[in-house]
DNA sequence: ACTTACAGTAAGTCATGGCTTACGCAGAAG
DNA sequence: CTTCTGCGTAAGCCATGACTTACTGTAAGT
């Protein structure tokens, strides 16, 4: 059921701008809100839904919170959508198979 | 980009339970209906979105419309994630190599 | 032809959530 | 010990979108 969140997560679009940010290294929040045109605020509380997602992982670096892409949360999607890829090409092959009969 | 739309799409709930309920096999409005908590326009509603992110199809069959799984969608997603998993991947083996600098 | 079944569209309501500004708090710097 | 910087939290506003009922249209059944 954890793949929920990381969805809806992701689903926001400034949500994932800040998330694909992070795709070469860790950012603090002053840096991904720099890139970004809303308020820090905003990114901040986007960061969290990220977190609660396991999408992120934060690490407090004295005054700074850097924050870093975590795979838990995409491997959570991936197995979701993997599960569905199986089941659609066995109701593929099904429907193959009725057809063949009918003609 | 189309990537976007499909996580849209399965962000709602309601949406995902559809969705869900294609995985055995194709199903018309009224069947799909039967099994949510909301009206029949509701998920006609959904459906629309459903498919306009390329997640589902339709065969009018008479009277009735059936719905079935379409791979398309569900591709692009599966590579969207993938291309993160990559970049995670390399981003997390310079991470080591950095702490092992440090140690 | 008339009615019944199945499904999409329209219009309007209401809650969710994304954004802003204002504020509070901890660590660094002077 | 004050000041500044970097972030998170609170409160409130407003748009988006998920839902409802009512209506329209088309195919099937009598």
């Amino acid at each position: 059921m954890a793949y929920a969140e990381a969805l809806t997560a992701l689903a926001d679009p400034t949500r994932r701008h800040i998330f694909e940010a992070l795709r070469a290294q860790p950012k603090t929040v002053g840096q991904l809100a720099a890139g970004q045109p809303v308020s820090r605020p905003a990114v901040s509380q986007h960061l969290k839904v990220l977190e609660s997602a396991s999408l992120v992982s934060v690490e407090p670096q004295g005054n700074r919170r850097f924050y870093a892409i975590k795979r838990e949360g995409l491997d959570e999607l991936r197995h979701y959508l993997e599960s569905f890829w199986t089941d659609v090409l066995s109701a593929y092959g099904a429907e193959i198979a009725l057809r063949a009969k009918k003609n």
